[in-house]
DNA sequence: GTTCTACTTCAAGTCGACTTGAGGTCAAGA
DNA sequence: TCTTGACCTCAAGTCGACTTGAAGTAGAAC
């Protein structure tokens, strides 16, 4: 037996003990068994965090992620998700690479206020222009 | 007297009316003035908003952009936090670059299991490793 | 003058991902 | 055997940014 006290995993994955409970209560992971009150977890389990993790990171829900395991355990990460979830980070990605140049701009600028830098002002556009156009679809990741 | 009306701002400005009276609780914006009970706004309340949307999709809070409008309404940007918040974003775009690729790489990636395929391995050691050291700090930006 | 409608206030609710607190239990070390 | 300390459960709280609901009001159209 082999098998890994909660404390033990939540040091090795990095999430405190209460995280641990709450995807175990949200069928995200599973223990095999108790030691007395404790939990006891299978060293896969790790993977398996890590694997919650990187969705996190992704930006995917827990219970988006909680679908992309099968019954069985073995993730059945469908590949259509993993590409639209890319096509979705590259947006992000570009939006942010404007954003980030613009505050650079600013930072650097000489305008007396960023009201009146060009840069800053069409930026400002863009926002309004954006918001108004995606009032309805309540973006991912922020 | 060139003021909005608040449908109109909400309109203008693509954000509903119930957020203008949040922002303006929060002290983020100012009406002018009510007509019969309806608030009235300066046009320059959009150039704000486009402001304070800005500030939303770079990660700052509310509390935050609250900030960065001086007493007199001028914002008062500060450049150090404008330049920081920059690397902030340089850091997060990397780390969604590496992720995008990752997904890109898991959704043509011909292994029978992603866990068995090498490189989704080593990106699910790095989130690992990166919560492990990270522990403490709470990223903003998701 | 009445009705309609879009606004108003204020308190409370929502959402996601956890965390915290109170009170309880149990294995291991002294 | 007793104590200690780390776990346990379950309910409730937190955080940020809003939204929603109930009950009220005023300007405008008829």
């Amino acid at each position: 037996m082999t098998d890994l006290d909660i404390a033990e995993v939540a040091n090795r994955a990095g999430v405190p003990a209460s995280t641990l409970r709450f995807y175990e209560e949200k069928g995200l992971i599973a223990s095999t068994g108790r030691r007395g009150l404790r939990r006891q977890y299978d060293p896969g389990v790790l993977e398996r965090l890590a694997l919650i993790a990187l969705g996190r990171t992704a930006g995917f829900s827990l219970d988006e992620i909680a679908r992309m395991f099968a019954p069985d355990g073995q993730p059945r990460i469908d590949r259509r998700m993993l590409s639209d979830k890319a096509d979705e980070l590259d947006r992000r990605i570009r939006e942010l690479g404007v954003l980030r140049d613009s505050l650079r701009h600013a930072a650097a600028c000489p305008a007396p206020s960023h009201l009146e830098c060009p840069t800053f002002r069409r930026l400002l556009d863009d926002v309004t222009e954006s918001k108004r156009d995606s009032r309805h679809l309540r973006s991912p990741l922020n």
